[in-house]
DNA sequence: AAATTATGTTGACAATGTTAACATAACAAG
DNA sequence: CTTGTTATGTTAACATTGTCAACATAATTT
């Protein structure tokens, strides 16, 4: 785990500073994060992070970013088997809504947060990170439509819908109904099939 | 505005208080929130506002609720009239949308927030002030069902996919594809279609 | 009128993000 | 190898914030 004497002192604190972040921001939540704590899990003083980052929340940018690539990392295999198109679709949504009910707090710095705002500020990157993950989605929108599954109509508003349903889904099941995850295989098939069924052709 | 000497010393605090701090959050979100500016908007000092709630968790707990009723004012009406009852429904979720565009702050704070684990811990209200707003939309399911325009399922469920979508929607208007509220109505109709139409006996 | 309770104020404290002044390791140049 | 420069890390201090205790005053009860 402690790579020092690598590349600089203390080794590559960076990338363990923002590693470590993102787990503890994972246990405990974002707004419970200190740097002082993160500071000494990491080994080093609070103050060192400020070679690194301008800022708390500069920092909280990078957990942000690494946070997006761990999402993508965990919904890529499901779209990498070459099954039924609407199959891949299912199984996309699916883990996009297991990886926000294993990482609840992860998903809501990611999404719906009131980080958003100062992000939207100072971070271009953001808008890039989020389009990634949201082009897997138009493309396979895209090809749905090419294959006459589904409706002829602009795919990014198409991919948009789903998006939103799947995200409504999954924000909804960590922050207010948890009562519903006993059922939530039934009830992720039943948003589904709606979903489908209102952009199938028919 | 200011009624003094009404009841106390001060007049009515903690509506005040709680009024105000909603003002406040709708305008700079609630992370920003401090006790002693909005002592100092109210009029009294910073420690007053502990002979009304036990914590600034405990205040925000109560702007919390009078969110909800101010979400549930602002939808009602929507409700009232007797049009054709899928009308009903999707003016209900516009104008929950265009709450959520209006008070973003408010929203972020009544859904899919931080606060939302520790409201689990202290606040049983709570989920009675969600089941009310959510219970409408169960009753309009219902009779959507009734009069044979929905398929038979399971209300709750139902009425919770579409929630879920609307709440979709909204939250990533607010949150992330802010450049799709210009064409916010087509894009509300074709969710609202994508739902229904998949909800609908044929 | 006196006592008790409800409400508001001031001062202090610990925790936190941030910065400045200082220290040291890595590295380049001579 | 020595020296100077840059990259990195440490400690001390500061302002802000939530919270509490001690004190003060108004309202209510007895």
């Amino acid at each position: 785990m402690n790579k020092k004497s690598d590349t600089y002192h203390h080794g590559n604190l960076k990338e363990e500073l923002i590693s470590i972040a993102l787990e503890m921001i994972e246990n405990e939540g974002v707004e419970k994060i200190t740097l002082r704590e993160l500071g000494s899990r990491v080994g080093t003083s609070r103050s060192a992070i400020y070679r690194h980052f301008s800022s708390k929340n500069d920092l909280i940018q990078s957990v942000f970013i690494a946070g997006f690539e761990k999402l993508d990392k965990a919904i890529l295999p499901s779209l990498q088997n070459d099954e039924y198109i609407l199959t891949r679709l299912f199984n996309m949504g699916k883990e996009y809504i297991n990886f926000a009910i294993k990482n609840p707090n992860i998903y809501r710095l990611l999404f719906g947060n009131n980080f958003s705002n100062e992000r939207e500020e100072s971070c271009d990157i953001e808008d890039k990170e989020i389009a990634c993950g949201f082009h897997y989605l138009v493309a396979v929108v895209v090809q749905a439509q090419e294959k006459k599954l589904f409706k002829k109509d602009d795919p990014m508003k198409q991919a948009f819908v789903i998006h939103a349903m799947i995200h409504g889904v999954a924000s909804m099941l960590i922050d207010n109904h948890s009562h519903i995850k006993e059922n939530l295989d039934e009830i992720y098939k039943m948003s589904f099939d709606t979903l489908s069924s209102g952009m199938l052709l028919k």
